[in-house]
DNA sequence: GAGTGGTCTAGACCACGCC
DNA sequence: GCGTGGTCTAGACCACTCC
């Protein structure tokens, strides 16, 4: 029955057949998700290599003691990370490889800092201020109203990367100086609960004015890089409105798309 | 028993009540996505407002006839593109406006096309080459190996917006340098039956060498956008890279991102 | 306590890809 | 024809939120 590759065609060979996971009932995860992990650091540890073949969802729920819909809710949410690829007739496989890391909304700091880059930052201002016609369209706020006004600089290694502009709905959180010295912005508002769930992004460039190039230790007309941002939680309520410039010598936007199907 | 908002908490009141959804089960359009599309469409409409409560998983699959996991799928997709919100012991909202459009694998040609910029391309080299070091890498063939070189401007009424340089696998497709003045590379693929499903970016910002500028009608030295794309398909291989230079002056990249769970 | 979504089960039939 | 994933059903219990 489950007897498989006699002749194998060229390369996918049902793995996973000698593969034991180990689901544990009592524990509060979902047994869905228990799968999920494993299966993801099977892949992620090569035991389940590129063009492998999972072998059938339902062999895959009797072996695992899980109802179908279960072991399809683990597999469905790799393929929606890009891990495998579902062919009807066929079967699952995993993706032929360099293709991970889902797209992120990214924290500038939190990428410097897994990166190593060893990010510090400079408040320059941090107040209250009338919202100017922009910025209170963005944040679905009232023209004159009060918001938070951030600016901060951003650097690593001790050299400035970026130079952050930042406005916040007066009332969101408490933005203590020097706790936004120490840490991003985004890790300041999840740990004040407030869930982040998309934004809109503009990226460009365009040459920097000299009091740009001063700040940010660059010639006047060098490239800059540009990038405007609204961030909405899951409410969709917008919660912050950024316009940063980054210096292009030192600084490019990373990112990795999935295509919906 | 379904009597909700008798004194409404502020905002949230079930609406959808009286919405009536057509499903035609004879249909080979699955039942969850007749569904779905109805729901956004009355969400688009604003039928269903931002912060209107949809009521209850349960009675509204009994009043459409469908079994609560096949109504569920249809919410989930929703939640997955960021129109809707669950909230355990509250309900699913519509989420508060502005939050649309999910994320693509944008073609340049398709969202000039679309923006009604009247998009025109003229190809400058279409050849086989053998593969430089980098992008032998990123395509995963040989060094040295036979790849097709793309270099193309585009132009929008009539003035450059990019400079477009690819490289793809030569056995690939057929690249007839007439259809690829009148469409996108990504069409064409496409309608190759190649699925794209993933790519990785970098975008970055640099000054105009002398060439860059004449090319794009540019002064040396202006401020270009800059992108590096690898494509791959729904097996994971790698079936496009390429680098393009953008006219910062006339584009910048617009996108929204949607953090998931 | 009442109501909500979150998870899970044990089946079923269909559509598609391949031989 | 056979095996695969795609869809669908009719229940069940749990966890969380709000009153």
């Amino acid at each position: 029955m489950a007897r498989t590759g006699d002749r194998a065609r060229a390369v996918p060979v049902s793995a996973l057949d000698s593969l034991d996971f180990a689901l544990d009932r009592t524990s509060p995860v979902p047994l869905y998700y228990q799968l999920a992990r494993q299966l993801e650091a099977a892949i992620e540890h090569g035991t389940l290599a590129p063009g492998n073949l999972l072998g059938n969802e339902i062999d895959l729920s009797v072996r695992l003691g899980l109802s179908r819909p279960t072991v399809r809710q683990a597999i469905q949410s790799l393929v929606d990370k890009g891990l495998l690829v579902r062919r009807r007739g066929v079967g699952t496989q995993v993706v032929h490889s360099q293709v991970r890391r889902p797209l992120e909304l990214s924290s500038l700091y939190d990428d410097l800092e897994s990166a190593g880059q060893d990010p510090t930052t400079r408040v320059l201002r941090n107040e209250s201020v009338p919202a100017t016609a922009d910025v209170a369209a963005a944040l679905g706020v009232p023209e004159g109203g009060e918001i938070t006004l951030l600016e901060r600089l951003r650097f690593t290694h001790g050299r400035p990367v970026a130079f952050l502009c930042n406005y916040l709905p007066a009332t969101l959180l408490q933005l203590d100086t020097e706790r936004l010295e120490s840490t991003g912005l985004y890790r300041m508002m999840r740990s004040a609960g407030i869930t982040l769930h998309s934004a809109r992004q503009t990226v460009g460039a365009r040459s920097a004015t000299a009091e740009e190039a001063s700040r940010l230790d660059e010639k006047e007309g060098a490239a800059l890089l540009t990038m405007q941002r609204t961030a909405y939680d899951d409410t969709g309520r917008p919660v912050e409105y950024g316009t940063h410039i980054y210096r292009a010598s030192r600084y490019a936007f990373d990112f990795q798309l999935l295509v919906r199907p």
